[in-house]
DNA sequence: GTCTATAGGTCGATAGAC
DNA sequence: GTCTATCGACCTATAGAC
């Protein structure tokens, strides 16, 4: 069988290939052309489909956001919802690193971004945190999950014994932790994760849970 | 007095330069030509001082790093000085936000970003850590930080009402969060903080601090 | 140590033919 | 809806004059 004769560009063929291509190449490699090339037509093309460059950015940094799962606040206690959420989060960024800085700006008008956080903090005020306490769950955990998606604090260190050897004795290791590099950053991020939310439950049990026993949800 | 004839270019000028550059326009704009620019000079004399254009980068990046305070880790117990330390880490960043990605690459080869990383390991596993958990914890908190210097999360919000009054029942006030970014971004980022450190205290209670009772600091 | 000149590319976006 | 042609920029880096 035959390719089909033209893949007729659609907005979402772009965007998937926009998306690989700043998977494998980073934001840099990223222009029109570039992305014009890997579909087989010529730049101008796309402007048919998207008015600016951004707007196809947009799209491409939604289509991540979609992927993340907030069901948890629907059917679960608000920690536990939390705690999912983090997790599908995390995973959701770390298979795009590349375009996390341009979505760390905030979900803008991006729907999909804005129904995260809507989801997120409808479900911790019907908890019964104060709305104030609310928002700044939700940032301090989209802070730590942007984080560890932003790059990797095992690839960081070079693996080169020599440059630890001479001026900084407690890195003797470092040059290893890349060998590790999958557990020593999701470990990371589930040693965080799971302190963040016993901290929270803490207070949650000194402030909310003390004064009112807790709305049922839904 | 009149200026100096030639502002000469040195390696801390250039730095200084590209450093104000990036904070003020971005990445993006941070181009060889463009800083030489702000310097008086024409772009290939930046070549004198430094081989490449990320040769400035890495400069620039550790020049952030230097300002960051470890000394908590030499005189105060392993929890004060972690608080510290983010505290001081988080100032250094959110000063220079647009630099974030490039330095979230990790410490590379870069001694300021070394010379920390060896500062907090080294004080985590004097305290009684077990090397492996220090790590996580180095690691988690720089997820923490960074995530939280990489974009303010109250001006991630669109300052228009009616973009959220249809679709997004719970965001009815979101468009007032720019209005209170600091208190937001730096409240948020206090609670994690303390909820990680409260976390990770009960963690050090229940595995290290029964087992061996902690060596003294130092 | 800064300069001019230059190599050898890159970019986003538009106009108008087909 | 894709194409060619084009505008008017921009980029890192080197060679060699001064």
């Amino acid at each position: 069988m035959p390719r089909p004769r033209q893949p007729r560009l659609t907005r979402q063929l772009i965007v998937e290939t926009a998306t690989a291509l700043i998977d494998a190449e980073g934001l840099q490699a990223f222009s029109t052309r570039r992305l014009a090339a890997e579909l087989g037509v010529r730049g101008p093309s796309l402007y048919n489909h998207f008015a600016t460059k951004d707007e196809i950015l947009d799209a491409v940094a939604d289509a991540v956001a979609v992927a993340v799962d907030t069901s948890g606040f629907a059917s679960r206690d608000w920690a536990a919802a939390l705690l999912d959420w983090a997790w599908s989060y995390r995973r959701a960024l770390t298979a795009h690193p590349n375009i996390v800085p341009y979505l760390a700006q905030g979900p803008r008008r991006r729907p999909a971004a804005l129904a995260m956080a809507d989801a997120v903090y409808g479900g911790l005020v019907r908890a019964g945190w104060p709305p104030a306490r609310a928002t700044h769950i939700g940032a301090a955990l989209r802070y730590f999950v942007a984080g560890s998606a932003l790059g990797s604090f095992a690839r960081g260190f070079v693996e080169d014994p020599e440059l630890y050897a001479a001026h900084y004795p407690h890195l003797r290791q470092a040059h290893r932790l890349a060998e590790h590099q999958q557990s020593v950053d999701e470990g990371a991020f589930a040693l965080g994760l799971d302190a963040l939310l016993y901290g929270l439950a803490a207070e949650y049990a000194r402030t909310v849970g003390t004064v009112e026993s807790g709305r049922p949800n839904g």
